[in-house]
DNA sequence: CTCCTCGTGTTGATGCGTCAACTCGAACGC
DNA sequence: GCGTTCGAGTTGACGCATCAACACGAGGAG
């Protein structure tokens, strides 16, 4: 189920708005980060990625004119990433016809009930495997 | 969760046994095929992959001698996928530890009202994506 | 028999994700 | 101040997945 659900909803976004799966991600946590901008090191918190991903995410995106990367003033070593005009026009175009997707191929077809005992199946199993050692991004 | 789950899952077969996921799901597949032996395109039906995933995939896994390709007597336009003596080592070597990395990691962790549930949401699921008009492997 | 179509399978280009190795600035100990 | 360690980020190579284009034998229509 999640192979194949995972594989609609991605096919349906690229076909309506040409962005990937990990372009939606990253364009939806900048544009709600205040001035559109973050940390490298934050968006890897909250992707959940690890930083060579996430560096190589955002020179393609970069290159597509999605983002732009920018070094803090205060901080050298740092890094921001931060939206561009057309970046957020793209997210703000893309996201409806997407939040619809999932809906429309799995939201809708559970009862609340479903909704709720999937919730805490979800943060149990997180649990387990972030306390397990497990630290997917970084060694 | 699915995203963490099954990063976790992959990354211990990998490290136990050297097999990517595609991988593992070839060498099950024909290990339960009578002789050891299937069509290519029932293969594709089996795994829901298009013809050209499991084309790479097969070419990638004879190169590694898991899986030997042989054109059937009865029929040139088809090809036939079969296991060889170290694929069949490295599936029964290799499926032990998976099993448990999954039970360990997601099953153990759930009760059985909530696998039942989950159990018919797949179902429901599945069935409006196939029924959809959606042909993930071919179009 | 000839041509046409269709089903089966392959290939090449491209994007994505991972791993290991590396760079380099910052912070800390002394 | 000076070296050492550490954390943030980049890079290159490789395996994997997708898409579009192609190859070619089988089966049917005429």
């Amino acid at each position: 189920m999640n192979d194949l659900l995972a594989a609609q909803v991605i096919r349906e976004l690229a076909r309506d708005s040409g962005l990937s799966d990990a372009d939606y991600t990253v364009l939806v946590v900048l544009s709600e980060a205040p001035g559109h901008r973050m940390r490298s090191i934050e968006l890897t918190r909250r992707t959940m990625w690890s930083k060579s991903r996430l560096s190589h995410q955002l020179t393609r995106m970069e290159g597509r004119g999605l983002v732009r990367r920018e070094e803090p003033a205060d901080n050298a070593r740092a890094c921001d990433a931060v939206l561009t005009e057309d970046g957020l026009r793209r997210i703000e175009t893309a996201a409806p016809a997407h939040v619809e997707s999932v809906r429309r191929h799995f939201i809708d077809l559970l009862t609340d009930d479903e909704l709720d005992m999937l919730g805490a199946v979800t943060e149990r199993v997180v649990a387990h495997l972030t306390e397990t050692g497990e630290h997917a991004a970084e060694p």
